[in-house]
DNA sequence: ACATATTTTTAGATTAGTCTAAATTTTATG
DNA sequence: CATAAAATTTAGACTAATCTAAAAATATGT
């Protein structure tokens, strides 16, 4: 069974929709899909149709087994491509996300498999995102530091590289300790420095030699 | 301006039949594009509008000068890939045409330019065929087939025509391949079957088919 | 040169993915 | 619990790319 790009989207916006708020609505995912609801209603049947999805008209619909199996494999194609554009072709990762979303209906198996091989087998894409193996499995923690983590999410603190005093004071003083939830705000180019938003503090600036010894997961 | 997979796939076929026959007709480019005639006219007028071919009703058509531009950038693209996939990936030489026929529609510039800088900017494909540089650019080497080139001299191995699996899977048992060395011993009147001494290979013959698809140079 | 064959175009229909507007079902509210 | 609001579906239409069948233009062969 094969499916067209846009199919694999819808599936993939369900995937992300089912992931995130436990649920999917027809509205909903009409603005994920930048369409309108009619135009969900007809994909989600057309979809029905080829056994991805279940769907009661009116009640809700939620991705088959193999719907599932499909959503992953999109998914991992997607991190895959990232990791690609970004270790071996040298883009940023704030460059690569629309170029994925073409290279991941390329529907090649195989390529994808030596793809995988050649990169290393990755687990994780540049945004921290894990990457479905072969089998659909993803690894579920990750753990970077400030400078390579994306923008905007809320990280925790894992771990702190080098815990010399002067590291553990300038820490306390910011209010970060291991468990601590905070967000990248924004990087600048100049130094490497950081805008960052710690839990329930205002939001300040860390140097990069400190981003650089924090590590967090998503 | 923005083209459909299809549209570039006309293109590029366009070029393609004008390069290798001098023009092209409604019919043969509804033979290369597995379609009926009426399909094509259609999509001529489509092309046109978008002001990528010159058409006149029942007296022909041609690629104009931007037409031209798009029909190398895709194969520019197509023979990148094609070497990404064989010299990082792994892939043999004839396992590759099928995924390059989707990569090449792949939009961004950026990209390209990225991976011919990562490919190292090489000017031929796996198959021989030259790659057009950022401008379109072809470098062309004098090549002449099997038939045509002078006895007992050593040849190296260009480019093969005829790109199908079929040849390119008796090339493979021959041990033949782009840069393989080689020399035509004889050759006989009576079926234009040649004689040849491949690199480290015992001697053996190839029929005059085989040999009028293999493009070397001294 | 003129009838016939070939090539090309037109006309009208089909499918996928989309739209708007209207109808229907479910959910929430007074 | 009736009714208003929200969510969802249906109906009918549009575009791109395709088809078949038929018409029109061009090319060919004695």
């Amino acid at each position: 069974m094969s499916f067209t790009a846009t199919e694999e989207n819808y599936i993939k916006a369900i995937y992300h929709l089912q992931q995130r708020l436990g649920k999917a609505g027809t509205t909903v995912l009409a603005e994920a899909m930048q369409t309108r609801p009619a135009t969900v209603t007809d994909m989600l049947k057309k979809l029905e149709a080829k056994k991805l999805l279940h769907y009661r008209r009116y009640k809700g619909f939620s991705l088959t087994e193999s719907g599932n199996r499909l959503a992953l494999l999109i998914i991992r194609k997607h991190r895959l491509w990232e990791y690609f554009l970004v270790h071996k072709l040298g883009f940023n990762w704030d460059e690569v996300h629309y170029m994925a979303e073409e290279l991941e209906h390329i529907s090649s198996r195989e390529l994808i498999t030596r793809l995988d091989q050649f990169l290393g087998k990755p687990a994780f894409d540049p945004h921290g995102d894990p990457i479905p193996d072969g089998k659909g499995r993803l690894k579920t923690i990750r753990q970077m530091n400030l400078m390579t983590l994306p923008l905007k999410k809320i990280l925790v603190v894992q771990s702190v590289r080098n815990q010399s005093a002067d590291m553990l004071e300038l820490l306390n003083h910011y209010h970060i300790g291991i468990g601590t939830k905070l967000k990248v705000l924004r990087r600048f180019a100049f130094d490497g420095s950081a805008e960052i938003k710690v839990d329930k503090q205002p939001i300040t600036i860390i140097s990069n030699q400190v981003a650089q010894n924090v590590y967090c997961c998503i």
